[in-house]
DNA sequence: CGTTTAATTGAAAGCAGTCAAACTATGTGG
DNA sequence: CCACATAGTTTGACTGCTTTCAATTAAACG
């Protein structure tokens, strides 16, 4: 099995985690032609209002999904992690109502749109994956919608860090209380429905009583437990898909 | 064909506007074994966190989605008008992330969900007005996102009505610039993040300036592009699945 | 009709926003 | 390797939108 063959496989494995897939369900994934690319921070994979042509999954690189109001504010409404499909969302839209856009350096590996639809077709395994990983992403942004409209910054902000903790010790990245935060102040703002400013004095309050250390970007937790308490964080919402693989 | 066959041609006719289905897509559908339930405003159809049992249309009447903070402040993420389905949402979920409640009395029909399955799993055709079906709710989902995190209570609340209004014509209800808000101020304050005080004061604003005029629960609006206009409202996401059908 | 639920209104308090400036990284070119 | 430029973080003072608390009025219901 070729080198560039690895991508995929980071495909299959995420969607086998959502929903089994057989052999020839993995047989088929492989033999999708796909292509991996590099992009700077900030490029746009898909903008509001253009008709979606790519398919595309993150390799590697964080991505984030924003809408804007049209005065300019901007709000994100979802953050991409690596292994995360970016496309599904619009497999059937004729005109994206949001956009897509790389939040650090990023690889992705561009799938034919018309061949996932097909797998889709005639697979039913992967078209359940598929779904699953669609439904899946809607119940994360009704989490957003209850963070953003009833919890205060403090715990609205907290709730991100969990979420963000959680999921990406779910797919096996990095340690179990320390991460780097790939968004600015400014960015996490924009996925909170607050100013940077206020951002930044939460994040300096929460410091400030020991709920967390910061170097740089970094964010550690002292005390899971406690911060989980402050976020009212439940991982409920992460798992909507059923408990399979892994 | 029998009477009880109108609430699955409802069902047909919906999924069929999302995405072309051919005649035997139509009989599959039609031979499912629906059977229709009156409910009283406030019943539950799901509660967070058990497994879904039921698979539901609404055929007359509205329900709205929730999710609960711990101290028991509520947002409400979703708000479903006659022909929605209510429980697309939840299809391979193995607990529920939000509850379902009707908001008036209403008439559902209910699918056995083994049936539903398999018909996506047997029919592309079905399956894709499905996911379309879904896809579709998870952009007004990202929209209410956008809405609560960055616009202020005026754009908020015009945005919802503005919102409603366009759900309700695109599904043949309701005349042109009128109709029956089936909401109370406090549950219009749980859907925009904000309390039902400041909804009565922003509603009265908006009718003081001529906005729109109000009889009981009878909004009206005087001039559609002016409240389009304060609620910054664009339709593109609420065609998120193509322009088939009607 | 009495009772309960919803809508209104006023006054006061508070959380988060705005504006502006200083400080700190980070990165670039000389 | 330093000087400058740029982007991001931090802080303070002030403003304001929305909430809170409480009381009153109106509407819906049995």
């Amino acid at each position: 099995m070729a080198e560039s063959d690895l991508p995929l496989t980071m495909l299959v494995q995420r969607l086998a985690s959502l929903s089994p897939l057989d052999d020839d369900d993995r047989a088929a994934l492989l033999e999708l032609n796909g292509a991996v690319r590099t992009l700077e921070p900030a490029t746009y994979l898909i903008r509001e209002g253009e008709p979606p042509r790519t398919n595309a999954f993150l390799l590697s690189g964080f991505a984030l999904r924003q809408k804007l109001t049209s005065d300019g504010a901007r709000q994100i409404v979802g953050l991409q992690i690596p292994g995360d499909p970016l496309d599904f969302q619009l497999l059937y839209a004729d005109a994206a109502d949001h956009n897509v856009q790389t939040l650090t350096r990023a690889q992705v590996l561009v799938v034919p749109r018309p061949a996932v639809q097909e797998l889709i077709e005639t697979r039913p395994a992967i078209a359940r994956a598929i779904m699953i990983s669609i439904l899946s992403d809607a119940a994360i942004v009704r989490e957003w919608l209850l963070n953003v409209g009833r919890r205060d910054s403090r715990a609205r902000l907290a709730h991100l860090l969990c979420e963000f903790t959680a999921r990406m010790k779910a797919h096996g990245m990095d340690g179990p209380a320390a991460y780097e935060l790939p968004m600015t102040q400014e960015q996490l703002g924009d996925a909170l429905g607050l100013t940077a400013v206020h951002v930044n004095r939460t994040l300096r309050s929460l410091e400030a009583e020991g709920v967390l250390t910061r170097r740089g970007r970094r964010v550690e937790f002292n005390d899971w437990e406690r911060i989980r308490r402050i976020a009212d964080f439940s991982e409920l919402y992460l798992h909507s898909g059923g408990d399979h693989a892994r």
